[in-house]
DNA sequence: TAGTTACCTCTACAAAGTAGAATATATTTG
DNA sequence: CAAATATATTCTACTTTGTAGAGGTAACTA
């Protein structure tokens, strides 16, 4: 049986962000992102705290980017995710799978993911 | 924006868990459905602790079952999911749908949940 | 009643989640 | 240029979840 651990919920749900922003993922952009897709409020301490607890487990990577603020400000600083960071999030995607799977209360009659489902 | 929590990861695997074992749901049969279906050890000490703590939020109920066991042994502590349980399952997958969709990296090419996938 | 089997309780500690004040840096304006 | 303002991140502290496994309880068997 492994011992590899999960990934928290919010870590995946960092994880993913950066992702889906590509380019442009950094702590106020990952924020409203997450905020907007999950419908909660995301605090400022939670978000890089967890940011940094993943570049330590090597699972995102940062780098300074340009002040290319529209109206001054600090400089950005950039994250991607590692190849590492893709493993573990397949891994949770299994997880998840195998768990969702099968699982039919009358509740949960939508696809677990409408977006994509059987599309890709 | 909303203040309620999330489930835990594990706390979700749980409940699922529950809901798929219905009559039939209490310690070790959470436990081997778990480690057959994520791959991971479960320990004794992780699941009940978990299971105290779900019941303390009033997400699931345990009563005592019979003393039905084929060879000796302990009256086994049977588990349900309350209706909060089910409304925070609900809150969990829709946050996971919405998180996950849209995600097209070439590693994730596989539905997320392709048992029930655009079958139910 | 001693041995065996099936289950659960308890105690501790580690990891992840949460909060927000404080700080840093760049732009704009008087 | 200093003050006000906007954008962003660092730091510190605490709560909740996750993890571990030794030890205890109860029933069946011989």
């Amino acid at each position: 049986m492994e011992k590899e651990k999960f990934l928290g919920e919010f870590e995946q749900f960092i994880l993913l962000a950066i992702v889906k922003l590509a380019d442009d993922a950094y702590g106020s952009t990952i924020r409203q992102l997450l905020e907007k897709t999950i419908a909660r409020e995301v605090t400022i301490g939670a978000l890089y705290t967890t940011l940094d607890r993943l570049e330590k487990k090597g699972l995102v990577e940062s780098h300074q980017g340009e002040a290319t603020a529209v109206r001054g400000g600090r400089a950005k600083k950039h994250f991607i995710v590692t190849a590492q960071g893709i493993q573990a999030l397949k891994r949770s995607k299994q997880a998840l799978n195998n768990m969702w799977q099968d699982i039919a209360l009358n509740e949960f009659n939508q696809p677990l993911s409408s977006g994509f489902c059987c599309g890709f």
